[in-house]
DNA sequence: TTGTCGCTATAGAGAAAATCTATATCATAG
DNA sequence: CTATGATATAGATTTTCTCTATAGCGACAA
């Protein structure tokens, strides 16, 4: 019980007083005596001089003042920091993205999330789905944000649908129409990102289907490289909305539906190692994330993020 | 117990294991597990996660360390400057001293004293005996150096008797026989220093009780203008011994018994407040000062000091 | 001098807690 | 499937803490 003799020493020093300070902490009188006299015995020095008027300091208490000063005020610190994790008002967000999600969809989240929590300090570190599947089992990322990975140490936490659109440069033929076929598409040079990506497997498989065999494909390893090469008219290209939706409002790429196109979407989530608990800025941004999107209305958020909502433009982040 | 708690958690995080956290700081198992368990509900975060091959520590953990760590590092630096203080092989020594103390004998002793304790700081602060004693009494000097002073608060430990002496130039006639009476130093002029300090009223008794009534005197503020004068032949002076001693063998003064001359000396001595504890500073100064001027044998010394009196040539600082 | 005031110190009882031993539980490695 | 090595839990014992009540002590005032 160290620790409440240091406090009660620190108060005796400063009042000068037991019974005063005794009252100050909720104490009786012959408890603080008590603990002045186990701090003296534990450190062998006698700290105060008891006159019939109060204590006051030796010269090895009057040394001892700081350093108990520092000793509780650290842990007041410590105590205060972790109060601020809990409520994501301090700590640090560190994050592993994939490529695409880094690059397209977080931003936006994380102009939300600074927004709302602006004194949680963040870091990204980037690295493709496999990668940020081993940064968060190894802890050096407290949240991986990629596709939906199967581990039995991680639990995945489904964030938003990322879907596969064809796009195609603005004077392109299917730009009229606004559709396109899938035999129609396979006639096509095939822009393709990422050979490791799920993606590729998708897209193939799609033509597959179709009965295409032979198809004229050219491969890059970005995705933003893939929508020059289409601005630049080589080809038309299968890529996630998320990374297109800017290009097609600005007017330097189109969006084209596909007839007869399954479901070409994968689920991209939020990795995160089961035994750790959520710190504070884990919890807050997973609840940034996940309302984004899904509600428009204030009601449904906490306090902190509706308040941060009602200064934003709402703009659908993730269609 | 707050403190075992932190040191507890210090252990296990930095060895990821309960059981031999417990081990080193020679507790069991359960009673680490109990104390960790406490701290986390005192703090309201889970600091570690436990798994079947040992504690790793969570977000909050993490932040912890570093406060937990200037917490008990803190404490622990106290302890030893405690104990530092206690041999005197730290912490400060605040003197006062009246100015014949603190020029002539003070020097001497500090020598001594900072040959033995160097890591000791030293300080000093001058005045009159009545501003010793105040100051003594508010605990702005440890020690006051002066005459002997009674104080019901006041103790006295004795340092030395300081004789006054009769001083006179060397061309002067009593240094050839080396000695005078009291009557024939009536018909000197006469030098004396600091009208409000004891000895005044000594030496004038000295000649009243002669039977001496008339006396060419001419008197100054301090001890070392007295020398002057009496060096510049303007008359002779009784003067304290400790004042005159280097004086006279480097042949500035001559020094010249008195007949019939009664003790005239007054005792110095350490004034401390009796119910302010000696600091390990103090303690060892007054050690340093009572044994100086006794002994020549190191054997009734204390180690340090033995082993400093070895180094030193042992000029007798009082006589 | 004596009584009172305002402190701190002490004693003893009751409550709270910390610690230990023994054992359960659980995940992993072989 | 068992052995191992770790943490968690239970219960008893011991220790410590805290409280009430009271003693003791020095200063100050009548």
């Amino acid at each position: 019980m160290l620790f409440g003799q240091l406090e009660c020493f620190l108060a005796v020093a400063r009042l000068g007083n037991v019974s005063r300070a005794a009252e100050e902490m909720f104490l009786t009188q012959p408890t603080l005596t008590a603990r002045i006299k186990a701090l003296e015995d534990e450190l062998g020095d006698q700290l105060f001089i008891r006159t019939s008027r109060g204590m006051r300091l030796t010269e090895a208490g009057k040394e001892l003042v700081p350093y108990a000063e520092r000793c509780v005020g650290s842990f007041e610190e410590g105590r205060r920091r972790l109060a601020e994790m809990r409520d994501a008002s301090g700590g640090r967000l560190v994050l592993g993205a994939s490529p695409g999600v880094g690059t397209y969809a977080l931003p936006g989240l994380l102009e939300r999330f600074v927004g709302a929590y602006p004194r949680v300090s963040v870091s990204v570190r980037t690295g493709h789905s496999e990668d940020i599947l081993a940064m968060t089992l190894r802890e050096e990322v407290q949240l991986g944000l990629t596709r939906a990975m199967r581990h039995p140490e991680i639990e995945s936490l489904h964030l938003y649908e990322d879907e596969l659109v064809l796009v195609v440069d603005p004077e392109h033929r299917f730009t009229r129409r606004g559709s396109a076929s899938v035999a129609e598409i396979g006639e096509e040079q095939l822009i393709f990102f990422d050979h490791d990506s799920s993606y590729f497997e998708q897209t193939q498989a799609l033509f597959r289907n179709a009965g295409i065999r032979e198809l004229r494909t050219m491969e890059v390893d970005n995705i933003e490289a893939a929508k020059r090469m289409v601005e630049h008219r080589l080809g038309v290209a299968f890529l996630p909305r998320t990374a297109v939706v800017r290009s097609v409002s600005a007017g330097n790429l189109s969006l084209i539906a596909v007839e007869e196109k399954p479901e070409m979407s994968r689920s991209i989530v939020a990795l995160k190692r089961r035994d750790v608990p959520a710190s504070g800025p884990v919890a807050a941004f997973l609840e940034v994330a996940s309302k984004m999107g899904e509600t428009r209305d204030t009601a449904e958020l906490s306090p902190t993020l509706a308040a941060e909502f009602e200064n934003l433009q709402l703009v659908d982040l993730f269609t």
